[in-house]
This record gives C-alpha cells, structure tokens and sequence, in this order.
DNA sequence: AGACGTACCTGACCGC
DNA sequence: TGCGGTCAGGTACGTC
C-alpha cells in the first residue's frame, strides 16, 4: 500500500493508540521478512513503554523506552492494524499485545517489508535511513534544491522522483500524479528540467501528498479498524491506473497513456505533460 | 557514478 | 472450475 501519505496516516492512527502504552507480548510467527529480523527483537519489544511514532520517508519509526527506535518499513503490501485480540490470521507475522490488552498486527502477504531496531543516537546514521532525501513536506524541499539534486541525471523525470535519495517517500502513484500536475513529461531528461519547472514540480510534489494526507485523515477512524481498510487516495488519482481515460478536464482522444520506464508502469497524458 | 535488469514473494485478475 | 499468464503501491544487488 505504502508511499509517504499512507504511512503518515498509518503513524497518525496508530499513535492513538500505541503511544504510551506497554508491550506485554511480542509474538513473531516466523524469523524474517525481506530480511531477518534483528536479534532478540521479540526480547527488546516485550515489556518495553511506547514512546512518540516518528516517520521518515515511507519509514514507521516507534519509540521504545528511552533510547530504542523499532524501524518498520511496510513494502509492497504490507498492512498494521490494531484492534481487539483474535487468533492471527494468515501472513501476520508480528503480533504485539498491549497493555490495554489490544493486539498490533503487522501483515504482509508479500514480505517485501522489513524490521529493525536501533537506538536513537544511531538513528540518522542507520543505513536504512542515512541517504535518504529530504521529506518534501519540510521546508527546504523546493525548485532550487530540486534542480540541484537532479542536476547531471539523465535518467527520466518519473525515474528519478522514485529514488529515495532525490526526495523521500515519493512511490510510483504519487510520482505519477505530481508530474500530471506539474504538467511535466515524465519522459524529460531529469537533469535538464530547469529551475522554473523544478519550482512547479516540488510544489505539485507537496500538494498532491498534502492532499493524500488530508483524505487519508478523514478515514483514520476506519483504518485501525481490524479490517484494515485504509483511506486511500484512489478516487481522486487523475493518471494512476487510468489507461486509455481521459484525466480530468482534458478532451484528447488518446486519453492517459501508459508506459513502462525502468520495470514500473508509468501513467500520463501526452497532451498535458510536455 | 549512474543506469538498468533482476530478484525477492503472494494474491488478484483476465482470458481461455 | 481450473489453469496459466500478467501485473501489483518497494528496495537491494549485481553488472555494465
């Protein structure tokens, strides 16, 4: 599920009810995900206090006690969901059990996630997280720091907004739907694009994740349901998953084309995006 | 160094 | 109904 504003609203939803709270039980149902766990992870979350939940990038960070940073990356298809306890059910893999005698799940059909634990001094140096790019929600994420972190790149635009290291948290709907509002060609030489366009990009970037956000956050409610079910963004995308329809207010006759750039699907309008 | 292909997994969906 | 093929929101690694 998971780019930046589905984490963002998975981090509001479970501080509600994580935050402050014990870990009484750590239950991991197998050994690894994309990788295995960290050693005596179960050891560490078992009685320790819930602290703040941070995020960095597509990145779920929760405190643990004073000092301890539980990293949790979601993947693919990776889900949390938090409500009363009930036997685990097919791929949940980690199952913590609260104070309040709740049940955090963390499922992942595919295990493309990943855990680990590491303290707060080491965070930043963590090399999860250490070349990660700036969070495009924080000033100074802007057209002339765009132009500069693309600058000599010449792979695609689209290409180029999925490396981590350019901007955090961006995925391949969010990269698509920020180059349809920036009215960019997601086929443009990333390092020729230029201050003005860089300008319109980062602000398409911040709107369409603000946005995503705000939807997001109007289902909190429904997504710590145990179902899962989460705000996703879905009804407004202009581009993602739209073949052959038109985007909105547009009357070419081609309607959004998809293409494949390094292995993922892009979506765009050849009309709009130049 | 940067760009590209591939691998990691399961599930959903489509056409036959 | 079943089967094979294709595709999927992400990242890391090897190779050129």
């Amino acid at each position: 599920m998971p780019e930046l504003p589905e984490v963002e609203t998975i981090r509001r939803g479970l501080a509600h009810v994580m935050s402050g709270r014990r870990i009484l039980r750590a239950e991991l149902r197998r050994a690894d995900l994309r990788r295995p766990f960290p050693p005596a992870l179960a050891e560490r979350l078992q009685g320790a206090r819930i602290g703040a939940l941070g995020r960095r990038g597509k990145y779920l960070l929760i405190e643990l006690d004073d000092d301890g940073i539980l990293i949790l990356h979601l993947g693919m298809s990776g889900r949390i969901t938090a409500g009363a306890a009930s036997p685990a059910g097919r791929h949940d893999h980690v199952v913590l059990t609260l104070d309040d005698g709740s049940h955090i799940r963390f499922n992942d059909p595919r295990r493309f996630g990943l855990l680990d634990y590491t303290s707060r001094a080491q965070l930043a140096r963590h090399p999860l997280l250490a070349d990660l790019g700036p969070e495009p929600l924080e000033p100074g994420f802007d057209g002339v720091y765009l132009t500069a972190a693309l600058a000599g790149r010449t792979t695609p635009l689209k290409s180029a907004l999925l490396d981590q290291r350019v901007v955090a948290g961006l995925g391949n709907i969010y990269a698509c739907e920020a180059l349809y509002r920036a009215r960019l060609s997601p086929r443009r030489r990333a390092g020729a694009i230029g201050r003005d366009r860089a300008a319109r990009l980062a602000a398409a970037i911040r709107a369409v994740l603000e946005e995503a956000i705000a939807a997001g956050g109007s289902s909190l409610r429904d997504y710590v349901r145990a179902d899962g079910g989460l705000g996703y963004f879905q009804h407004r995308w202009a581009v993602y998953g739209r073949e052959g329809m038109p985007c909105p207010g547009c009357d070419c006759a081609e309607g959004v084309r998809r293409i494949v750039q390094a292995g993922r699907s892009t979506f765009y309008c050849a009309k709009r995006q130049r």
